[in-house]
DNA sequence: CCAGTTTACGGACACCGTAAAAATC
DNA sequence: GATTTTTACGGTGTCCGTAAACTGG
């Protein structure tokens, strides 16, 4: 099971047609076609009712319907977060920091990057000179 | 995105080797370096930073790994889910009775039925037998 | 050097697009 | 008979596997 092949699928399953679904993905109708028997293959499943004049869903492909759509939310979203990861905006944020020189501005500093990057998981930790630079041994990033 | 190529970056991730996942997979070593770069160039990310000798993980492929999983997980249940459906053992169940005649036993079989199918969304009608063929025309299942 | 990743290259397989056939109304 | 799906077929592109080059310890 590949997410291209659930495109089609969804496309159909909202078209209600193999044609219209293939011109939506801009690819031929045959290929559609084949797209969808090679899923219902692959499930053992027969997921549309089809004749030529209309296309009508199964309730197993209800069911698939469903699970697709997440899917290809889940990928987005995948897609996303990576993405905002490898900015920085995401990810987890360590910082080691010593207590008696800098108490006070820390947790301003860390409330406004909270706020400004929700998905940054932050975890502070009061360390040693020492300390710290051993952590950069053991932890070194790109 | 395609998951093929994300079980081929989950391997890599959990192995933290591009070789032992090649042959945890069953291909060989330069389809993995290829299916992962291609799937850095898509997102734009880098997701291993790799030399000769170790493998490591970025801040961006942990949370890539993550939604990997979970895209993986749900294709899984997608596939049960609408496998089960095509069996009668999951979607909706609509029964349409006659009150007058069989109001005993319903509830029973009902019941029992839910027990074993718990994926089966059950509605109960009361209808008169026009109703019910009327049902059957406008809803002519597989 | 050695183990492992990357790059280069040749070939096979899968998938698309065109075209014809089948089917349903 | 017209529209839509299916099947058949030829070709291209993608991706794999083999082999060689590169890299770092």
């Amino acid at each position: 099971m590949e997410l291209c092949t659930l495109r089609s699928f969804i496309a159909v399953a909202k078209l209600k047609s193999f044609s219209a679904a293939a011109r939506e993905l801009h690819i031929v109708q045959p290929a559609i076609s084949r797209q969808i028997a090679s899923l219902e293959e692959e499930l053992g499943v027969s997921l549309f009712w089809r004749n030529t004049r209309e296309v009508k869903i199964t309730a197993a492909g209800e069911v698939l319907l469903v699970e697709a759509h997440a899917m290809i939310a889940l990928e987005g979203r995948a897609k996303e977060y990576t993405q905002r990861a490898a900015r920085g905006q995401a990810g987890n944020l360590r910082i080691g920091y010593i207590s008696s020189a800098c108490s006070g501005f820390i947790p301003t500093l860390v409330r406004a990057y909270a706020q400004r990057y929700p998905h940054v998981a932050i975890s502070l930790q009061d360390l040693t000179v020492e300390q710290q630079l051993d952590a950069f041994d053991k932890e070194v990033l790109t």
